[in-house]
DNA sequence: AAAACGGGGCT
DNA sequence: AGCCCAGTTTT
């Protein structure tokens, strides 16, 4: 779950650090999610730590702890989709069994010099057909992984080695010279702009923080104070999302700043303000939280908060 | 069919 | 500054 759309090398630490905390589906299944999400801070994609939260109480609740071998009776847990049912039914089962990952599609297109766009669905269509029919009758796990390894490791998007490639004999595309052409390039949406104004509020050793809604970006994660500015002052921002009582005795907040965040679908700009104040009583949905408390909190924050 | 959903590695 | 990454779910 935590490699759909995130690299290996990304996921290791966390990988190791989920499994410390959480050595069995059992030990998944009973946990609070805002562990779960803690455990996930930073990674991304915080709808996954739900779903795989999820699926955990599945696999204990109603299938004995007994995971689902098959990939129909994977597809019926939470967050798993067609190429991670196809990937644990070969790899942990054996179950002969197609996958289709970023690196498989590249692979596969290159193989057999699919030039049409990945974008659509008729050519990923096509290209599922393939990777059914290449895989083997033993071992297909390995092979799954293989194909997967070969695209991360040689078959790469831009500097394919293919003098370094075991099947550059077999590729349709090397033999064409059409390795750069394919797969012809995704045509992807601009960034939006997304224009948030944050509060540092402090309180001796605490800081405010806020937790986000169950939908939507950074889903179900802490925040510093925020809220989406469209041309309005910051004040008045202020005014309408901090509590009562943080709002009355706050002295006087100042700018510190932009601080500029990217994602892939959209460019975060901070406009951010510090501000110092007593504790207070807080409504349900916000903490005077210190370095202590491990909330969940994206790296927009973690960067804002190391200022 | 398209959009939503994070963040970082690599060129 | 782009492009991509062991994709899935929702609209």
């Amino acid at each position: 779950m935590m490699l759909q759309q995130t690299q290996t090398g990304t996921v290791a630490p966390y990988f190791a650090a989920f499994l410390k905390k959480f050595p069995d589906v059992h030990a998944l299944a009973r946990a609070d999610r805002q562990d779960v999400l803690s455990l996930w801070a930073g990674l991304g994609y915080y709808r996954r730590a739900h779903l795989l939260h999820e699926a955990a109480r599945v696999v204990v609740n109603e299938l004995a702890g007994t995971f689902p071998s098959t990939v129909d009776g994977l597809l019926e847990l939470p967050g798993i989709g067609r190429y991670s049912a196809g990937a644990i039914a070969s790899i942990a089962f054996d179950v002969s069994a197609p996958i289709l990952d970023g690196n498989v599609k590249r692979v596969l297109s290159r193989v057999f010099a699919v030039r049409e766009s990945h974008n659509e669905a008729s050519t990923v269509a096509r290209l599922w057909q393939l990777s059914t029919t290449v895989i083997p009758r033993k071992r297909c796990g390995d092979f799954n992984q293989a194909l997967m390894d070969l695209g991360a490791t040689v078959c790469k998007p831009k500097t394919a080695t293919c003098n370094a490639c075991p099947i550059a004999t077999v590729c349709q595309a090397h033999a064409l010279q059409l390795t750069q052409e394919i797969p012809s390039p995704r045509v992807r949406s601009k960034p939006k702009d997304l224009h948030l104004t944050a509060f540092i509020i402090k309180a001796g050793d605490f800081v405010l923080l806020h937790r986000r809604p169950d939908t939507g970006l950074w889903a179900g994660m802490w925040e510093l104070p925020s809220a989406e500015t469209n041309g309005s002052e910051a004040e008045q921002v202020g005014d309408a999302i901090l509590p009562a009582g943080v709002r009355g005795s706050l002295k006087k907040s100042e700018s510190v700043g932009i601080v500029k965040h990217q994602l892939t679908h959209r460019t975060v700009r901070f406009q951010v303000y510090r501000g110092h104040c007593k504790k207070h009583r807080l409504p349900a949905s916000f903490r005077w939280a210190n370095a202590n408390d491990e909330l969940p909190l994206p790296k927009a924050f973690q960067k804002i908060l190391s200022i």
